[in-house]
DNA sequence: TCAGAGTCAATAGC
DNA sequence: GCTATTGACTCTGA
């Protein structure tokens, strides 16, 4: 009861847009149009203040598996249909700034790789889609903000027409506030397509570069490491991320028909075949991981579609990193290093390398594995090649998080049956799909029993610098 | 200490 | 003026 009331408090509060807004319009004041300044930083948009923020974090928590995608998808829709901005929207409805409104609604992350703090955006979406009127509101709001912005032009431009005469009023106006922040600003680095080309060639040979080998980045392409280390940052992550979405286009087309619902999506993870194939996460790894095998085929789809942007270099990559690395190439200066490197720091084992972007322990990275390991042997040994080789065999952490994506959404806080109807009616979810992935995902909780023990093996060879005798 | 997640904010491109 | 991109930053967890 407690959390069906928090609900209906938080759509409420969804419901009623933003305060900071509302009250701007009545004073015509400054906020409605200054956001971007001063808003950004301690401003959580949504009427959140106090308690409400709890219960978002609370309804955030005990949710269930969300559609990002097809939230995303119905945001767009809406914000298109009638005319409404992502500035708007994200500012006053999720607290976000344009950038990353444009990010997610692009990007969405499965609700299951989201973290709480990801998931509460969509949250919001969702409670905003639930009532049409938000829509009335918000649309309301853009009137408002653009009275309240050709008030204030007239206001200025009156005003500035007044102080002209006095030109010391200008100076000290364009002195007064923002100058010393923008003496503090750093200019914003923006690298050139050559020094990209460079990173991605430097990644495809090492997702996760040695401090050496970043230094040596740095000074030949006259960066700082910081900026190095940022890209690397960086690029893994958006290289993910294009995968996700990527992963959710091709399950939601070859669901043709079917909603977006999570369930369909979930059910998709677990169907061995599929779901893993999806594992493609890494962007680069399928390639060598994944040779053959039925999630082949959906690994290229996912990767040939791929329009062009930095995953698709890094696919590319990833097919190069392998040729590259068995024949140890030296063509670029910082491939030299290459492998044994990844050693170098004791940090960059070979199994994280051989599943870079995706997985962070070994384990999972391999865990992956289970369908192709148990598929035969050609892709067994592809997967052990690949972490000869260090090469990103990039699925990995996508495929296990996915195994356990299933229980994942149970495994939400949100326990009480009740609680779960009420979030269940306030998101119309439906976890049919549950029950429909246990069987699957106990075969594949077998495989990876099975791959865990070669994961094992491997570490323990990997420590023993065995590499040559990681073969099974 | 490092990597990932999430985000900001400058900037490019339409 | 809007959206997309992306370098940088903060926070968090291991």
């Amino acid at each position: 009861m407690s959390s069906s009331e928090s609900v209906k408090s938080l759509t409420e509060l969804v419901q009623q847009p933003c305060p900071t807004i509302e009250t701007s319009k009545d004073g015509k004041s400054q906020e409605p149009s200054e956001p971007p300044a001063s808003e950004s930083q301690s401003t959580t948009p949504l009427p959140l203040s106090g308690h409400s923020a709890l219960s978002i974090q609370e309804l955030v928590a005990m949710s269930p598996e969300l559609d990002t995608y097809g939230i995303t998808k119905r945001v767009k829709e809406v914000l298109t249909d009638n005319n409404l901005g992502q500035r708007l929207f994200g500012e006053t409805i999720l607290g976000l700034t344009q950038g990353s409104v444009s990010d997610l609604l692009a990007r969405p992350k499965p609700w299951h790789k989201l973290s709480l703090k990801g998931r509460e955006p969509f949250v919001r979406m969702q409670l905003w889609l639930n009532d049409p009127n938000n829509v009335e509101k918000l649309m309301d709001m853009k009137r408002m903000e653009k009275k309240a912005y050709m008030k204030r032009r007239h206001s200025s431009v009156s005003d500035s027409q007044s102080c002209e005469s006095s030109s010391a009023g200008i100076d000290y106006s364009q002195g007064a506030s923002p100058q010393p922040q923008h003496q503090l600003k750093k200019p914003r680095v923006v690298l050139a397509p050559e020094e990209k080309e460079a990173l991605k060639r430097a990644y495809q040979q090492k997702p996760y570069p040695s401090p050496k080998t970043i230094e040596e980045l740095a000074t030949q392409l006259n960066l700082k490491t910081s900026t190095v280390i940022n890209w690397f940052h960086n690029y893994r992550s958006r290289i993910r991320r294009e995968l996700f979405i990527e992963e959710i286009q091709a399950g939601s087309q070859s669901q043709a028909g079917s909603s977006d619902s999570p369930s369909a999506r979930s059910s998709r993870a677990a169907h061995s075949s599929e779901g893993d194939s999806c594992d493609g996460v890494d962007a680069e790894g399928p390639p060598e991981g994944k040779p053959s095998g039925p999630e082949a085929d959906e690994y290229s789809n996912a990767t040939t579609k791929s329009q062009g942007g930095p995953a698709e270099s890094a696919f590319e990559a990833g097919e190069e990193a392998l040729q590259g690395a068995r024949s140890s190439e030296k063509a670029e200066p910082f491939q030299a290093e290459s492998l044994e490197d990844t050693d170098d720091e004791g940090r960059l084992r070979a199994p994280r390398q051989s599943s870079p972007p995706a997985s962070q322990r070994p384990g999972e990275a391999l865990e992956t594995l289970p369908n192709s390991a148990t598929e035969g042997d050609a892709s067994t040994s592809a997967a052990s090649t690949s972490v000869l080789t260090g090469e990103s065999s990039y699925k990995s952490k996508e495929s296990s998080e996915k195994i356990s994506s299933v229980p994942s959404t149970s495994s939400t806080p949100a326990t009480g049956s009740q609680k779960a109807n009420s979030l269940q009616s306030l998101f119309g979810f439906s976890e049919a799909a549950s029950s429909r992935n246990t069987r699957d995902s106990s075969l594949r909780k077998k495989k990876a029993a099975n791959l865990n023990n070669i994961i094992h093996r491997l570490e323990k060879a990997a420590s023993r610098e065995e590499a040559v005798e990681w073969e099974f």
